[in-house]
RNA sequence: GCCCGGGUAGCUCAGUCGGUAGAGCAGCUCACUCGUAAUGAGCAGGUCAGGAGUUCGAAUCUCCUCUCGGGCUCCA
């Protein structure tokens, strides 16, 4: 007896079927649910899959009756599971398509992927795929899918497949990886354990070491494109060779594709660099360098806004501010252990006067050296030091993107210093403080990271333990979803990373908090306590936006620009119908300043529809229009950013005392 | 840093076979005085990213550099 479940979450009953195919005819005879491959004990299975051996393999012993009913879970290509699989089908055809177009060529590894899927090359004579080529394997693939090839599952044991694979070093070395490494199933994902190989043949000449599942052969696919082509390290390791990735997309259908598409365009029409420059915000002179943006007024102005909203939230909130300069001693940075651990980051030194200056990466040892102006009392604890500080990094040049990965940035940072009673609870504090802020600026969809202890690190276990506990302790009680990233702490502390969604499901870092035991070490920092000893404080860093340069794309991309009333630049642009509406056009101009509006009078040199156009396209949030008719009745007409139809005749002191709360934030933090 | 692809007016782009550069928008001037997403005319705007080479002649072909985009690696 089999218990099916249908993609659409139907269950059905069938009495025997020797395999998937059967299976699914018999549920779907006319393959309506588009069924590619099926599940069974949370594990995916090729349609042509015997299900006896199925029911066997999970019988606790060898002689056992076989189990009376067997659970199967169909997956139709509509599904997220099935999608992975219809993507690494898709880059199977693909590498068919390169080895045949390439004779010579040597394939790596394959995957599917978010969205898609990628295959890894080497071609003869070291040649390089060009955005040409695309085309003509898309070409060659559509030839393979529609040859109808069915994906034949075959397994042998490894010196069968060293001698399969004789002449393509990549699957040669990752067999040789597994039968040396002593673990199970290591390489399990690219289909060799060690108890064997399993492979994927479709045609006499193209054979893939793989695990599967497959669809059942390739008139399944057929709805992808190749995207573009990039480099790509074998294993990663940029000390070894670099192959050539072939990216691509692939869907269920024509549909899906086309969505998919169209959810790029719409990424590029919120692209932060092209809004930049429409928005007239910013932009990287290539006479200043790469990764160094300037902003303009009306970024700058937006900066302001952000960074002023932000520095109120923080002195509300129990933070004094701080200021510190941009370079400093080589001496700071021995101390600091930047110099030991983080020299490749830093800008390169600058002589002086007998000594050595770097512009800083950090701000955290200039702060320190605050606490250190003079002895601390444990009154004083938790200690908050607050700065919009200016850091220089320098990035390699293939890693700088806009505004989201530079060279110069300012980070909103503070260092709490605290009693280690403190901690869990100066934690919890914070984070509740980082998702109030961030929820000011409308963003609410988070989530958090508790990134622990990596292989290169400073310090000992106890520490690390305790100070991760604290972090997890945060976590729980501030309630924010959140995930254990093994290994990806710094290299002094563990930390938690926030990440946010934007409004097109797009992950992106944001804040950060670490708990550092090191730094007060380094630099011997203490307090004294109630009993009058000395302690060592703990010390945490953090950062809200990350830094302002990257946070203001983020805002920029997740509004696609149209930023809210109380951060944009022009928040109400007057346009008096004719040249003598002027006056009354300056009285609501007056009257919107005096509310603390930013608004700006257009006079009628071009006409009305021109000058509202203009103003649309700068997602001015209110256009506001007064002509003869508004003079002698006190009103206007509001034409909103989000709206096609304006709303006429509207009392302007009513839309004052409408707009007053939406012109300027609400402070975040309270009474400490 | 590495791989692939770009760089032509402020922006978006055209430029054929190598014969010395063009459009729309934006800008400026003038006219138009207008009720909810483009008024008209005129003017101006270029070391074709920079440098070197091939050629009688280079935006166009070759090489180098800079820079941008997409990836890889990296992100304390």
């Amino acid at each position: 007896m089999i218990i099916v479940k249908l993609p659409n979450g139907q269950e059905q009953t069938v009495v025997e079927a020797k395999d998937g195919f059967e299976l699914t005819t018999k549920v779907d005879p006319k393959r309506e649910l588009g069924v590619i491959v099926f599940e069974f004990d949370g594990e995916l299975f090729d349609l042509s899959t015997s299900l006896d051996s199925l029911a066997e393999a999970t019988s606790t012993t060898p002689n056992a009756d076989r189990p009376e009913s067997i659970a199967i879970t169909l997956v139709s290509a509509a599904s997220e599971k099935g999608r992975e699989v219809l993507r690494h089908s898709t880059a199977h055809v693909m590498a068919q398509a390169v080895l045949e177009l390439w004779p010579g060529a040597k394939f790596a590894i394959g995957p599917s992927i978010a969205d898609g899927f990628y295959y890894d090359f080497a071609l003869p004579n070291a040649a390089r795929f060009s955005d040409d080529d695309l085309e003509i394997i898309e070409k060659k693939m559509r030839g393979i899918i529609k040859s109808n090839q069915r994906f034949t599952r075959q397994e042998c044991t490894i010196e069968e497949g060293k001698v399969l694979f004789a002449d393509q070093p990549f699957k040669l070395e990752i067999i040789d990886r597994v039968e040396q490494a002593s673990g199970d199933d290591i390489d399990i994902a690219e289909g060799v354990s060690s108890k064997g190989i399993s492979t994927y043949r479709n045609t006499e000449t193209f054979v893939d070491l793989c695990r599967g599942p497959h669809v059942p052969s390739t008139s399944r696919l057929g709805h992808f494109r190749l995207m573009r082509v990039a480099g790509a390290y074998w294993r990663g390791d940029e000390k070894r060779d670099q192959l050539q990735r072939l990216y691509g997309t692939a869907w269920e259908s024509k549909q899906a594709l086309e969505e998919y598409l169209a959810r790029l365009i719409e990424a590029e029409r919120r692209d932060h660099r092209k809004l930049g420059v429409d928005l007239d915000l910013f932009h990287f002179p290539p006479e200043i360098g790469s990764g160094l943006p300037v902003f303009h007024p009306k970024g700058a102005l937006v900066r302001h806004l952000m960074e002023d909203f932000s520095k109120k939230s923080h002195l509300a909130s129990g933070y004094q501010l701080a200021w510190t300069p941009h370079l400093a001693k080589s001496t700071l940075f021995e101390i600091s252990g930047h110099l030991e651990w983080y020299k490749d980051g830093m800008y390169p030194p600058m002589e002086m006067e007998g000594a050595t200056y770097y512009p800083k990466p950090m701000n955290c040892p200039m702060h320190i050296l605050i606490y250190k102006s003079r002895q601390r009392s444990y009154r004083e604890l938790p200690l908050r030091l607050f700065e919009f500080g200016t850091v220089y990094r320098f990035e390699r040049s293939g890693v700088l993107h806009g505004l989201a990965r530079v060279r110069g940035l300012t980070q909103d940072d503070a260092h709490i210093f605290c009693s280690p009673s403190q901690l869990g609870d100066e934690l919890t504090r914070l984070l509740t403080f980082v998702v109030s802020l961030l929820r000011m600026f409308g963003l609410d969809d988070f989530e958090a990271e508790l990134a622990t202890r990596p292989e290169k690190s400073v310090g000992d276990d106890k520490e690390w333990e305790e100070a991760t506990q604290a972090l997890e302790y945060a976590l729980v009680n501030s309630g924010i979803p959140f995930v254990v990233a093994k290994g990806e702490g710094a290299f002094y502390a563990p930390k938690i990373d926030v990440h946010l969604k934007d409004a097109i499901k797009r992950r992106w870092q944001v804040s950060t908090l670490q708990v550092d035991l090191q730094l007060p070490q380094r630099f011997d920092m203490e307090f004294v306590d109630s009993d009058n000893t000395r302690k060592r404080p703990y010390m945490i860093h953090r950062a809200l936006f990350g830094s302002v340069e990257r946070f203001f794309a983020i805002l920029l991309e997740h509004y696609a620009g149209a930023l809210p009333t109380w951060l944009s630049p022009v928040q109400f642009v007057v346009l008096p119908v004719k040249e003598t509406n002027d006056d009354y056009a300056n009285l609501v101009n007056t009257k919107l300043a005096a509310i603390g509006g930013r608004s700006i009078v257009v006079s009628a040199t071009e006409p009305l529809g021109a000058r509202i156009r203009r103003s649309k396209l700068d997602k001015v949030p209110y256009i506001l229009v007064v002509g003869d008719r508004d003079e002698p009745a006190g009103t206007i007409g509001v034409n909103r950013r989000d709206s096609q139809s304006p709303d006429t005749d509207v009392a302007l002191e009513d839309f004052l005392s409408l707009v007053e709360s939406e012109i300027a934030p609400n402070l975040v933090g309270g009474p400490n």
